[in-house]
DNA sequence: ACTAACATGTAATCTGTTACATGATTGA
DNA sequence: TCAATCATGTAACAGATTACATGTTAGT
């Protein structure tokens, strides 16, 4: 997730760490912030394996920035990434909208492809949460809590499925 | 939030592993799965912290189940997590769920300041998702996939602020 | 005969969190 | 003067992933 984001987002254009951490808070809703001690290992990982490369800038304010750029090869990983997604980049909500996010780097027929996934995982009856082991019915929940996660599970899943089913019609075959 | 997962369903029930992993899958829509290698080692380490204790019963098929009980300290474990969640648990949807699957077990006090928290991270001027580095309003938004987050986003925030509005308000004072 | 579900574990490796460490600029 | 924001990094530790390892029972 936190490869797909930093690739992306450098795909856009080139950034420091910095400016970085700050994207990936607003692209997840503040939901997730990066920590320092993921970030700048990360990027030295990919700068290691050439996906991207640095150069230094004088900062605004504090230490010298080192300004991030993609390289062909990190252009490749992200396309590898974002066609490829993982069974948990699909069924999480917060790692498949990191994918989301960069989805318009690919080709319609690509897109398509991962949107359907994603759908398929919503559709399979799985018939999310339960109390006692057994798949619960709204109505039957008592507790106020599980209810309201219920309720608004289910909600967000018509959404999102009545979404995906619109753009890959539109995106079409 | 394995562990809070964990004391959780135990609270509920004594269950053996391949059950708990089995539930924390259907709590979570099957969006997260345990693995055996972080289910297995972390019922170790809770039974040494001695919040768990087991007892062998022959399995249905298969290995002998190893069925775990909630111990006292376990119960108080539980009931702190709940009680003290990390900025994690607030801001991010599937950890806050885990929260409240099993916020009942508080009292009406404690379970109003939990949603509290959510709801003040939720309302707080985060405006999330962004394009260039600057917040956008969706009508700006240029790339349907990116809409669509926008779009999905705001409904459910929108919805979760109104039932935890008015479950705090139900919880009283 | 084979696959899926049942059931538990370990080991290598990777990654993340938290805390430490440093230091400049801007605004209250 | 103090806090926030800017800006980058390291180190100790905890925790997760993936693959390995083993074996039964029930259904097709």
């Amino acid at each position: 997730m936190l490869e797909v984001a930093i690739l992306g987002f450098l795909k856009e254009a080139p950034l420091h760490g910095y400016e970085l951490k700050q994207r990936i808070a607003m692209l997840t809703g503040h939901a997730y912030r990066v920590s320092d001690g993921a970030l700048y290992p990360a990027i030295l990982r990919m700068e290691q394996r050439g996906w991207i490369v640095r150069h230094q800038e004088r900062g605004e304010a504090a230490a010298p920035r080192q300004v991030l750029t993609l390289t062909p090869d990190g252009e490749q990983e992200l396309l590898r990434l974002l066609r490829n997604p993982s069974e948990l980049e699909i069924s999480n909500s917060s790692q498949f909208n990191v994918l989301l996010a960069f989805l318009k780097y690919l080709q319609p027929a690509e897109q398509r492809a991962v949107l359907k996934r994603r759908l398929e995982f919503l559709e399979g009856a799985r018939s999310f949460f339960q109390a006692g082991g057994k798949p619960v019915k709204l109505v039957e929940e008592a507790d106020p809590f599980r209810r309201g996660m219920l309720q608004m599970a289910i909600s967000s899943s018509r959404k999102e499925k009545a979404w995906l089913r619109e753009m890959i019609e539109v995106l079409g075959e």
